[in-house]
RNA sequence: AGGGGAGUCGCCAAGUUGGUUAAGGCAUCGGAUUUUGAUUCCGACAUGCGAAGGUUCGAAUCCUUCUUCCCCUGCCA
């Protein structure tokens, strides 16, 4: 877990090199969302890898908002970021920072570029610089604007700026090079003009910087040592060392790029996450089946969970493609140690107690953690009517079968060792009832001369109260839904693959105990799984309301699954 | 006149100035403990590093050729 040494890699390794080489003297990284949507598990990678960098070379992360591009950006989004990287644990230097806490300068070093002969505004519209641009095999060839004069750019530039020109009617533009084979180097635009209100700046400003250039000036500003980004984002690497090294600026970061995670069983892709949410295909960005921090949060991930999840997969340049199960198997780990114990019986079937009674049959008490006696215990009352899970029972076990069926034995956890001695059924033959006698002599003892070696859960029928519990499952059935191809070799639509049985709301019945609980509140259902109280729906003392985080694991249904 | 990356066990992933039997985790399979078929604990798990050649006393690491996969033609980030 986060006690264990930090497995090494090959951007921990670029970073002891430049520590010891002394190219640098210390570490500063960043986290740079856009505040264009809710941050995913993806982004849990990226934060855990900067945060989890700076914290092991005392260091330092800032978080920065990469708002450049008005049009797509929300208070909204970049408030439930900060809540997000805070609930994960970490915590940013300083302020929250801003790419448009920049603009000012970004703008005087675009004029430093034009001053230097650099940088020309360019009235090619959209279609014609697509045009001019050429493609893989073809160079592109110089717009007709490049040989203006810088005192005409400068006073083009100025212009843009004060609002004289239409939108999109001309660009800045880099000169580089037309004939690059990299296309991010054939004169990229680095200013458009977008009438556009800010979340920050409002409407002060009617032109804004593109990414490629706002970025490394942005790291740079901020003294980050090494910049951290996805892998797609190599080919820009040579446009973020040129945009450095063509200005007046200190600083120049390492850009560094690692690959990003592919989680099977999920999309992560902002635009269609935020699909889901607009046609209401999951209740909301917080949704417990979304992939989103808050989702994730919701469902009852801990941050724990999440932070081994991400030092589990690694990372490397190599492709990232994680089965969900691994995110689940990390989570169920973290909880196991950290949840008290409770029974809750989702599917009731009745068991009545024959020869319970009353003054002699007695209860135990159940402690809340088999491994922390210290978090105490709690009583768990038997009476002559319970509730046991109704898949454990079988008319026709199954070989191996160690649960209830007729005429077998099975102990009660924390209680007598029972013998189902008769199945009641309903005029359509549906088992409504056991009846059952208890074994006197097993309370807390084993039976003597005979093994019992099944134990299942159960919660009497007078005290247990009842709970909304609501089952997730994977939301969709595909491993890659938005890569599965149709006979005419068409992407088929993501959301065809949503699955149906995601959320299945029952009641069930739970100990009296966990109504009081905050919301919020993680617990162990003894045999079924790790529970959550409900976040937003969970009131303290009133019907509680539990969402399903992920089952424990389960050898006997793998076994049965073969 | 295309460019940029990546191929080490089922899934991740260390290892790369060539040097003992190729780390570790997850999964899996055995076995022990267990009043959660959970947990925990033991043990097993790549004569092999995309393929083929070559250099060398010695190659995952160097050379050659081949091959597979990913990314790039927004006034998005």
């Amino acid at each position: 877990m986060s006690n264990e040494a930090p497995v090494s890699n090959f951007i921990r390794a670029i970073i002891d090199g430049d520590l010891v080489s002394g190219k640098r003297s210390s570490v500063v990284t960043r986290f740079p969302p856009e505040p264009n949507g809710y941050l995913h598990v993806g982004h849990a990678k990226s934060i855990c890898l900067n945060f989890g960098i700076a914290e092991d070379y005392q260091g330092q992360c800032n978080l920065r908002m990469d708002d450049t591009n008005p049009e797509k950006e929300e208070d909204e989004y970049a408030a439930a970021i900060e809540a997000d990287v805070r609930w994960l644990g970490f915590a940013w230097h300083g302020d929250v920072r801003h790419a448009s806490d920049y603009f000012e300068q970004l703008y005087a070093y675009a004029e430093e570029l034009i001053s230097a002969g650099k940088a020309f505004v360019c009235e090619l519209n959209a279609e014609e610089m697509r045009e001019y641009r050429g493609d893989f095999s073809k160079p592109g060839r110089d717009s007709p604007y490049r040989t203006r004069t810088v005192e005409e750019n400068l006073a083009l530039f100025r212009a843009m700026r004060a609002g004289e020109y239409a939108d999109g009617s001309k660009t800045l533009r880099l000169k580089i090079d037309m004939g690059s084979p990299n296309l991010n180097l054939r004169d990229p635009v680095i200013y458009r003009i977008k009438r556009a209100t800010h979340i920050k700046t409002g409407d002060s400003w009617c032109i804004y910087p593109m990414y490629d250039y706002t970025h490394c000036i942005s790291d740079a500003l901020e003294g980050i040592t090494h910049s951290l980004c996805t892998l797609e984002f190599e080919d820009h690497r040579p446009l973020y060392d040129w945009v450095l090294d063509n200005i007046t600026i200190a600083s120049h970061p390492q850009q560094i790029e690692f690959s990003r995670l592919e989680l099977l069983y999920v999309v992560t892709s902002k635009r269609k996450l935020k699909q889901l949410v607009d046609e209401q295909l999951v209740s909301g960005w917080d949704d417990p089946r979304m992939p989103t921090i808050t989702g994730m949060r919701r469902r009852g991930y801990s941050p724990e969970g999440i932070k081994l999840f991400a030092q589990r997969i690694g990372v490397s340049k190599g492709e990232n493609i994680i089965d969900y199960s691994i995110l689940e198997g990390a989570v169920r780990e973290t909880l196991e140690e950290a949840c008290p114990r409770v029974i809750a019986v989702l599917d009731p079937i009745k068991v009545t107690l024959t020869n319970f009674e009353a003054g002699v049959t007695a209860s135990r008490s159940a402690p809340y953690h088999p491994h922390h006696a210290e978090w105490g215990e709690r009583e768990v009352p038997i009476a002559p009517t319970i509730y046991v899970e109704r898949e454990d029972f079988a008319e026709v076990p199954p070989a191996g079968w160690q649960r209830l069926t007729l005429g077998s034995e099975v102990r009660l956890r924390y209680s007598y060792v029972i013998k189902c001695d008769e199945v009641v059924k309903d005029a359509a033959g549906n088992v409504v009832e056991l009846k059952c006698s208890i074994d006197p002599a097993t309370l807390g003892q084993n039976p003597v001369g005979r093994k019992v070696k099944g134990v299942i859960h159960w919660i009497s029928a007078e005290h247990a109260i009842e709970a909304e519990v609501r089952l997730y499952d994977r939301l969709f059935t595909e491993a890659r839904p938005d890569a599965v191809r149709g006979a005419d070799g068409q992407y088929v639509d993501f959301k065809q693959f949503i699955n149906g049985a995601s959320l299945q709301t029952i009641t069930a019945y739970v100990e009296p105990v966990v109504s009081t609980a905050a919301p919020e509140t993680r617990y162990q259902f003894e045999r079924l799984g790790y529970f959550v109280t409900d976040r937003h729906d969970h009131v303290a003392g009133g019907k509680p309301v539990f969402n399903r985080t992920v089952t424990l694991k389960d050898a006997w249904a793998a076994k049965e699954a073969k």
